[in-house]
RNA sequence: GGUCCCAUCGUCUAGCGGCCUAGGACAUCGGCCUUUCACGCCGGUAACACGGGUUCAAAUCCCGUUGGGACUGCCA
């Protein structure tokens, strides 16, 4: 057998795939591939409470995004029958017993007991399979080495660890059983996850060596994401979902740099770096052991350079799905023209940190009319916009129509009116666009056509008209 | 409470005993560029949690304190 390294990624499909995943996900595959090893993808999917299939496709769905091929694809429920074989040559082989304390006994017996856990009640007395009883490990005395290649390699004393139920009285092995034997079975040679099994990591150790499994994985605990608290990041407090990132118009490669970068950084002062450099750059032991905060700012100004890197083309194309969604809503459906889009793009492109901006940023293109921004009307003088729109209307009326010309028309108007063209543009771009901020103006009004532009100059000054 | 983990600018980090008067990036604040907004460029503010050691020399090693976090389920 060759000893190419076999990592995995074991989410359980019991909510949204969320950011905390996505980079376990990614620190798995970078080394993977880094190695020349296999990625298995196990689906943790034994919570029949809580699993259901839309957690599993959206697990498959964000993998893909993010760009996360896997080798090997695996439930974990598919190992069921191996699971409960462990369980009982456990009880066999003398390193479990079966329990019959209740939970609330074993609560109620060591409630003041300064040692926490279950009190090995029934750890001597025999028991054989039954009802109401659950399979307890033997914890052995001695001490369990974990070997981390990020944290060094930590030491639990096992007096320490309690005798913990490997299979429930319903005769369902639990997750730290069915989780070591998946890994035994599938021959995982590195287990890279998040801090907080680092506790689990001894217990797994102990079942792994009992149930006979050879040389343990070696392991890689990853610091937590956190929040502003410095708390894990939650599904339910936090807004960390995958899905949420993607239709907010995160580029996958963005995310997956600003998931690389969270704990861990290339070797100089890089910061965007893409996959493959990534690949050839990572390794664990330049991983950080403090928990790392998410921060959705420096995700977005990532995102906009992804997005400014972006060819042309490839920006158009992906940000149609945006504007796409914005047909109806933003602007009509109707008067929606890719050509359009296409020329005023590269514009675009640069003004952008997420995809989901740049409907707004073009809408006026596609409507009739656009609405007026309210703030920046009432910010407008009539008694001052008024003669520079109706002046620039003339200059405008038979000038050549590209945007040199514009340019020169509209800032030659201003001069006649004592203003510099910063002042000058100002009405026009309300008048034109509706909004204060936007792409270029001229550019703008090239693209609209004179008509269009005339027309909506006309309406604006009606409007200040009525205003005043 | 117990076990374990962690600790450099507000944030992500570089630093693995002398190159540190602590570097980069995001954010922030100035300025330049400019038809708005961006982009770009230039510059500023801003950190080694604290206390002991070890050493000629410590952000870097050791111990302690403080602070934070995770786990502590017959969830995964």
């Amino acid at each position: 057998m060759a000893d190419v390294p076999r990592l995995r990624f074991a989410p359980s499909p019991t909510g949204m795939f969320h950011v905390g995943g996505g980079r376990t996900a990614l620190y798995n595959w970078l080394y993977a591939r880094k190695h020349n090893g296999q990625f298995v993808l196990r689906i943790e999917d034994t919570d029949e409470s809580r699993n259901e299939d839309q957690w599993t496709d959206l697990i498959f769905e964000s993998m893909k995004w993010l760009g996360l091929n896997w080798d090997e694809l695996h439930t974990q429920s598919e190992n069921a029958q191996k699971h409960a074989d462990a369980g009982r040559k456990l009880f066999a082989n003398g390193n479990a017993y079966y329990c019959g304390c209740t939970q609330d006994e074993v609560r109620a017996r060591t409630a003041d007991n300064a040692k926490p856990g279950y009190d090995n009640h029934c750890r001597n007395l025999g028991l054989e399979p039954g009802d109401g009883r659950a399979l307890r490990f033997r914890v052995p005395e001695g001490q369990t080495h974990v070997t981390d290649l990020i944290r060094g390699n930590p030491v639990f004393d096992n007096s320490n660890i309690e005798d913990f139920v490997i299979v429930r009285s319903t005769g369902v092995p639990v997750y730290l059983l069915a989780n070591v034997v998946d890994d035994m079975d599938q021959r995982i040679s590195h287990v890279v996850r998040a801090e907080e099994h680092l506790n689990n990591t001894p217990k797994q150790m102990m079942l792994w060596k009992a149930l006979g499994g050879g040389d343990v994985p070696v392991y890689a605990h990853l610091p937590l994401i956190v929040n502003e608290k410095r708390q894990k990041i939650s599904k339910r407090r936090d807004k960390v979902s995958m899905q949420m990132f993607r239709d907010e118009g995160f580029l996958p490669e963005a995310m997956c740099n600003y998931l690389a970068l969270l704990g861990w950084s290339p070797s100089d002062d890089r910061e965007i770096i893409d996959l493959d450099t990534m690949c050839q750059e990572f390794d664990f032991s330049d991983v950080n052991k403090a928990g790392a905060f998410f921060d959705l700012k420096k995700l977005t100004h990532i995102n906009g350079e992804y997005i400014r890197k972006l060819s042309n083309d490839e920006f158009v194309t992906r940000a149609m799905p945006f504007l796409e969604r914005a047909k109806g809503k933003q602007f009509d459906a109707a008067l929606f023209d890719e050509q359009t889009f296409r020329r005023m793009a590269p514009l675009v492109q640069e003004r952008v940190e997420r995809l989901d901006e740049v409907a707004e940023m073009v809408f006026f293109f596609f409507v009739d009319l656009p609405d007026i921004d309210e703030a920046a009307l009432l910010a407008t003088k009539p008694e001052q916009a008024i003669p520079v729109l109706e002046s620039v209307a003339r200059g405008l009326a038979n000038c050549d129509w590209n945007h040199a010309a514009l340019h020169e028309s509209v800032a030659h108007t201003g001069e006649g009116l004592g203003l510099a063209l910063r002042k000058a543009q100002a009405p026009v771009r309300l008048a034109v666009t509706g909004r204060k901020v936007g792409p270029p103006l001229f550019e703008s009004m090239e693209v609209l056509g004179r008509d269009a532009v005339l027309k909506r100059i006309e309406r604006l000054v009606g409007i200040l008209h009525h205003a005043s």
